[in-house]
DNA sequence: TGTACATCAGTGAACGCGCGTTCACTGATGTAC
DNA sequence: TGTACATCAGTGAACGCGCGTTCACTGATGTAC
C-alpha cells in the first residue's frame, strides 16, 4: 500500500505533531512509539519508514513545540492594544488554560527535567528557542537600553517558567490560580 | 543472612537516600530499582523487604528531597549577617554549584514534569513543601504585611525555580551563569 | 499514452532487552522457655 | 544463661510485560521505455 509523496509527507508531519503533544503530556521516556503512531493513525512498525530512531523524532518534535510556543507568544504580543504586547504575552502564558493544556503548552515547562538530559542537538534547539522568546520580551521593553532589557527579560521568563511549573505541581486549584495571578501582576505595570 | 533491626533500618534509609538522589539525576521513570539498590550496596531482589512498590519509595524519596531542600534553605537564611537571610537563601539556590549538583538539589526543578503526573500523595508532599519554602521567604520580608509578603514570596520562588530550570536547560555556560546572576540581583535589593 | 518493472509507505509478527515484581532459599538475629 | 525454634534481611533466578528496533510481505505509486 505505497502512498503518494504528498500523503507520505503529511503522514510524517502528523507523526511529529502527535509525538510533540504526547511527549509534553506524558514525558519523552514514558511515551512509546506506539502511543503517538496510533494517534497519527498508523501502526508502530511504520515509524522507521520516516525516522531513523526515536531520538530523531524527539529532536523534531521538541523543535516543533518550541516554534509553536514562539509563534503563539508572538501573536499574543500583537493582539492587545498597542504598547500592551507584554501583557498579551504574560496573560497567555500564565493563564489557567495554558496550565491545563500541557499537551499543546510550553515545552520548557512540560519537559524541563528531561531536556537537561537530552542530546546536544536537542539542547541547542532549546537554547535558541529560549533566546528567541527572550528577544520577543525585549521587544516589549522599548523604554530600556537593550542590555538592561535583555537581563530583565531573562528574569521575566524565569518567573513565567517557574510560576507555570509550580502552578502545575501544586495540588490545590485556588492556590495554583493565585500563583499565576500574582506572577502576572508582578510582570507588567 | 538476617540483619539486626538497626542494620535493617539503616539499610532502608540508605535505599531512600540513594533513590532520592538517582530520581533527581535521571528522572523517576528512567531510574530502575536496580540502579539505586546497587548504589545502596544491595541486589534488586531485596527491595521488597523494605517497600511494597516503587511508588512507595518514590513518595518517601520525594519527601526526603523536599525536607532536605527546606532544611538547607533554612540554614542558609541563618548564615549571613543579620537581616540578610533572603540573600543567603537566594545565593544558595541560584548558585552554579546548585545548578550542577542535580542529584542533591531542588526536587521541584529536577522532577517538575514528573511531579505533575504523580499520585495525589506525592503531589500533597510537593504542595506542602513548596508552601514551607514560601513561608521561609515570608520570614525574610519583615517590613511587609504578611499577605503582601506571601504574594511576593510565591513570585520570588517562581523566579528561583524558573531561573534554575532554564540555567540547567541552556547549552551555554556563560549564558547559564548570567541567567542565575541576573535572577539573583532581581531578588534582593 | 501504455506497459512493465522498481520503489517504498505501511502492516503485523518477531527480536532481544530491561523493567517491576515474585519466589525459593540462606543463615544470622530475635524470641520463648 | 543456654538451648531450640521462628523470623526475616538479603540473594539471585525467574516471571510476564512493554519497549525500541528489525523484517518479510503487500500493493499502490513512481519511473523508464
Amino acid at each position: 500500500m505505497r502512498k503518494s509523496r504528498q500523503e507520505a509527507a503529511e503522514t510524517r508531519q502528523r507523526i511529529v505533531e502527535a509525538a510533540s503533544n504526547r511527549f509534553r503530556l506524558q514525558g519523552i521516556g514514558s511515551t512509546g512509539l506506539a502511543d503517538f503512531m496510533g494517534e497519527a493513525g498508523l501502526t508502530h512498525g511504520g515509524f522507521y519508514k520516516h525516522f531513523a530512531s526515536k531520538e530523531q523524532v524527539v529532536q523534531e518534535s521538541v523543535a516543533l513545540a518550541v516554534d509553536a510556543l514562539r509563534d503563539k507568544l508572538h501573536e499574543a504580543s500583537d493582539a492587545p492594544p498597542a504598547g500592551r504586547g507584554l501583557k498579551g504575552i504574560v496573560d497567555l502564558y500564565l493563564s489557567t488554560e495554558h496550565r491545563d493544556n500541557v499537551m499543546e503548552g510550553c515545552p520548557f515547562v512540560a519537559l524541563s527535567g528531561e531536556l537537561t538530559r537530552c542530546s546536544d542537538e536537542v539542547r541547542a534547539v532549546v537554547t535558541s528557542g529560549l533566546t528567541e522568546v527572550v528577544e520577543l520580551l525585549v521587544a516589549q521593553l522599548p523604554d530600556m537600553p537593550v542590555a538592561a532589557a535583555r537581563k530583565k527579560a531573562w528574569v521575566m521568563l524565569s518567573t513565567m517558567v517557574g510560576a507555570l511549573s509550580i502552578a502545575r505541581m501544586v495540588n490545590d486549584d485556588a492556590l495554583s490560580a493565585s500563583i499565576l495571578r500574582d506572577a502576572r501582576k508582578s510582570l507588567y505595570p
